[in-house]
DNA sequence: CCCGGAACCTGAAGGC
DNA sequence: TGCCTTCAGGTTCCGG
């Protein structure tokens, strides 16, 4: 499931082979996961325009197009971008085609049709609403405790809400919080200043470990060139429900939290 | 505004 | 072998 290290990893390996390309062509396959404008109305607006800028902005891979407007790719929870020369074969989950003035196809496959396709003129239509990046220098462990003072619902959801906090999803705020030690459930807003600071430490250095390892391979996640990711390899609790706690050894526990799997080491992350 | 749950979507995996 | 159910989880919508 692309989250921030996957979108990051993603926007790393695109952009210094298709910034400056112009857009030659575009196949919807799916036309439904055009969100804006209408379907038919995509291809007249993006056939011309030349790729400024590839960016990130939480979990939306972005392209500043040269007219000033934005094209903006979700990947949700079953998508990839993959890049390949043309002419290429779409597979069977193969949704779009945007085709590059210099012989490269961007495949845009997802599984579940679940990835949405926005072209619009202002980005911030899309964006406004997103919390701050993690990454950023201006997010410190105060502003993590002003986003989260107040809050009732178990931390673990705040976490993942993109209007708390741009780019973390379910495997990420299962690793911060075991990093951080804090069980899942705990109310978002109940934190100590030292437990908070904690957190912050911790998702800055999990999110920056897995950019580093190009982001994880749980199960439909690749790279533009098909690579797979390895952060997968070093999670300490996601996806490892029932195995020992790297720390202590005791069995990781699977528990929902808002209708999600959720992974944690119920001695190092006690109540 | 905040919270929790359902819906969207479809292939993979597991039970029988 | 094959049918059926459940699961996966990012986002949006809706009711309380």
């Amino acid at each position: 499931m692309p989250e921030l290290p996957e979108v990051e990893t993603i926007k790393n390996d695109l952009a210094p082979r298709i910034a400056g390309l112009r857009f030659t062509g575009v196949t919807l396959l799916s036309p439904g996961m055009v969100r804006r404008p209408r379907a038919e109305g995509l291809s007249p607006r993006l056939v011309g325009q030349t790729i400024r800028e590839v960016a990130r902005r939480g979990k939306y891979l972005i392209f500043r197009l040269s007219n000033g407007e934005t094209l903006l790719l979700h990947l949700r929870m079953s998508g990839s971008l993959l890049l390949k020369p043309s002419p290429a074969q779409a597979d069977s989950y193969t949704r779009a085609i945007f085709n590059l003035d210099n012989g490269l196809e961007l495949h845009f496959n997802d599984r579940r049709k679940l990835g949405t396709i926005e072209l619009v003129t202002d980005e911030t239509e899309v964006t406004g609403k997103l919390g701050p990046e993690p990454l950023d220098k201006s997010f410190t462990s105060e502003v993590l405790g002003q986003r989260l003072s107040g809050r009732k619902a178990p931390i673990k959801a705040v976490l993942c809400d993109q209007t708390v906090l741009a780019g973390i999803g379910n495997m990420y705020a299962d690793e911060a919080l075991f990093s951080a030690r804090i069980h899942p459930l705990k109310p978002a807003g109940a934190f100590s200043r030292e437990e908070i600071e904690r957190l912050h430490r911790a998702i800055g250095e999990v999110l920056k470990v897995a950019i580093g390892n190009k982001g994880a391979s749980i199960s439909d996640y690749r790279r533009p060139y098909g690579e797979l990711g390895s952060q997968q390899y070093f999670f300490q609790v996601a996806h490892r429900g029932g195995q020992p706690c790297p720390v202590c050894s005791t069995s990781i526990r699977r528990i929902p939290v808002r209708n999600r799997g959720t992974y944690f080491c119920p001695r190092c992350q006690e109540w």
